[in-house]
DNA sequence: CACAAACGTTCGACATTGTCGAACCACATT
DNA sequence: AATGTGGTTCGACAATGTCGAACGTTTGTG
C-alpha cells in the first residue's frame, strides 16, 4: 500500500465524515505534521476533489467526487439490471427498494425506487448504512465468508439504535438464518420506526455481488408475501447476471 | 504538487473516461511501468475506490467514490438553497433545470429539476458539459476573470457537435455579452436539438459559484420571458447564498 | 490438446520523492 | 496596536515509491 495514496484517501474518509475542516483538524486526526497535510490536500484541491472555502480557512469535498460517482452508476451492470425489477417489486408491495452493494464494513445504496405512492422522498443513492445493520448488508454477508470473518471478530458493531445487533454471536446465528431461507430482516436496527427485507444477487461465478430489498414501517406483521417478492426479485435479478443457480451451491465460492 | 497522489486521481480520471481497463492499459495511458500500475490501483482497491472484476482482468471504479459524490452534494450550501427555487422555475416555464458548479474545463451538474410534464427523464447529477459548450459554463465564466483566461488561452475547445464554438476571439465575445446582458445561451452546442439558457449565482464575496438555468428543444423561438425568469431565479439564490448585488458590482473578486 | 504469448503480480535495489521542522505571512482576536 | 493562531512555503534528510526482472497464471493459437 502506497503511503501517500493512501494518506490522501483517508483525507477524502475524513471530509466525508466531517464535512468541513481546517488543514489543523485534517493533521489532527491524520496524525500528520501540518505541512504534510497541506502537500496532500494541495494535490487534492489541484484535481477537484478537494475544495477550500472562500475565506481560505476550511476545506471540503469538490465536485470532482461527483463525476466519479456518476461515473461509476453507470459502468454497475448490477444496477441497469436490478432498475427494471426495482420497479416492478415497488409496483407490487407499494414499498421503496433498495439495491446495495458491500463497501468494506457498510452497505452503499446504488438505487432507490421510492415508494410508488406519489409523495415526495429523499433519494437515498449514495448513503452507508452498516453491513450488520441493514437486511441488505446481511444478505450479502451470509454469502461472503470472507468478508463474514472480518466483520465478525473485527470487535466492534457500531451501534445505531437501540435495536442494533452487537454481538457477534447473535450476528452468525441471524447469517444461519439467512443461508438457510435465502432472505434477511432487520427491524428498527439502523434507523427507529424502519424495517427492512432483501435477499442476496450473485453473479455468473456465483458471487454475491449485491442484495435488494424492500423497506417498510416496523409497525406492521412480516407478510410472508412480501418476502416471497423479494426473493423471487434477487434470482431475476441474479439470473440476469448469469447466475447459474439460486440459491448458489457453493455459497460464495 | 505530489507524485504518487496525482497518479493516484489520473487513474481515477482514466477509468472515469474508459470505464474499464486492464492494468497494462492504465500502465501504457499513464506512462508508468506496470509495477508502478499496479501499487497504486492497489492502494485505491483497498478503499473501495475501484474495483477489479471477477476473474481478476480489468479494473473499474468502486462502490467509495459514490459515497463520496452523494457526502459532496449533502455539503453544498449551493444545491440546497438553489432547489427550491429550482423547483419553482421549473413549475413556471415547464422547462427542465440545470444547476451546476466549474470543475476544471467542464460543468459539472449538482441539481437537475425534470421537466415537470410527468414523463420518464434520466437524472443528470453528476453529468459533465464542457464548460464553452454550455449556457452555464459561459455564465459562470464570463464571472470568473481568471478561468476564463485559462479556457481562452488553453488552445483547444473540445468539439462536441458542429454547433460548438471553436474559437476563442467568438467566445470571448459571447462573454462580453454575457457580462452585459446576465444570461447566457447555447443552441445545439453541447447535444443537437438541445438548448439552454442560464445565470451565474454568487457568494457573499460576489464570487461566481455556479449557475443555474432551463434546457429547451432548440426549435422555439427564445423568449424573453424565460430569460428574465432565469435571471430572477439565480438572483434569488444568489441573495440566500449572502451576494450583497446582482449582477456584481466588481465582477468576480 | 499442447504450446506460446501476454498479462497480472511479486520481489529487491537504487535514488528519487515525500516527509518533517522551522520560519514566514496573513488573519482574527484581545 | 500587539499577540496568538492557523495556513503556507522552504530546504535537508532519509524514508519511500519507482522501476526492471522474474514468476505464475491465464488466454489465445497451432
Amino acid at each position: 500500500m502506497i503511503q501517500s495514496v493512501d494518506r490522501a484517501i483517508r483525507v477524502l474518509t475524513a471530509l466525508q465524515g466531517t464535512r468541513r475542516m481546517s488543514l489543523s483538524e485534517l493533521a489532527a486526526r491524520l496524525e500528520l505534521a501540518p505541512s504534510t497535510a497541506h502537500g496532500i490536500v494541495r494535490s487534492l484541491v489541484e484535481h477537484g476533489m478537494v475544495v477550500q472555502e472562500r475565506g481560505s480557512s476550511r476545506y471540503q469535498l469538490g465536485p470532482a467526487v461527483l463525476r466519479l460517482g456518476n461515473v461509476y452508476l453507470d459502468t454497475l451492470e448490477l444496477r441497469s439490471k436490478a432498475i427494471p425489477w426495482a420497479e416492478d417489486l415497488a409496483r407490487r408491495t407499494g414499498l421503496a427498494v433498495r439495491t446495495g452493494v458491500l463497501l468494506i464494513d457498510d452497505v452503499v445504496i446504488i438505487h432507490h425506487e421510492p415508494r410508488p405512492d406519489g409523495s415526495r422522498q429523499m433519494p437515498e443513492v449514495g448513503i452507508v448504512i452498516p453491513v450488520h445493520a441493514s437486511a441488505l448488508g446481511k444478505a450479502m454477508l451470509a454469502f461472503m465468508p470472507e468478508d463474514e470473518k472480518r466483520v465478525l471478530t473485527s470487535g466492534e458493531l457500531r451501534s445505531m439504535t437501540g435495536e442494533t445487533i452487537s454481538s457477534p454471536e447473535n450476528l452468525r446465528d441471524q447469517l444461519d438464518q439467512v443461508r438457510a431461507s435465502g432472505i434477511a430482516a432487520e427491524r428498527d436496527e439502523a434507523v427507529i420506526g424502519e424495517s427492512s427485507l432483501a435477499s442476496p444477487v450473485f453473479d455468473s461465478y456465483s458471487e454475491a455481488v449485491g442484495a435488494i430489498g424492500v423497506v417498510l414501517p416496523s409497525g406492521g406483521e412480516l407478510d410472508g408475501q412480501i418476502s416471497d417478492l423479494v426473493r423471487e426479485t434477487a434470482r431475476a435479478v441474479s439470473r440476469e447476471l448469469g447466475a447459474p443457480s439460486w440459491p448458489p451451491r457453493r455459497p460464495g465460492q
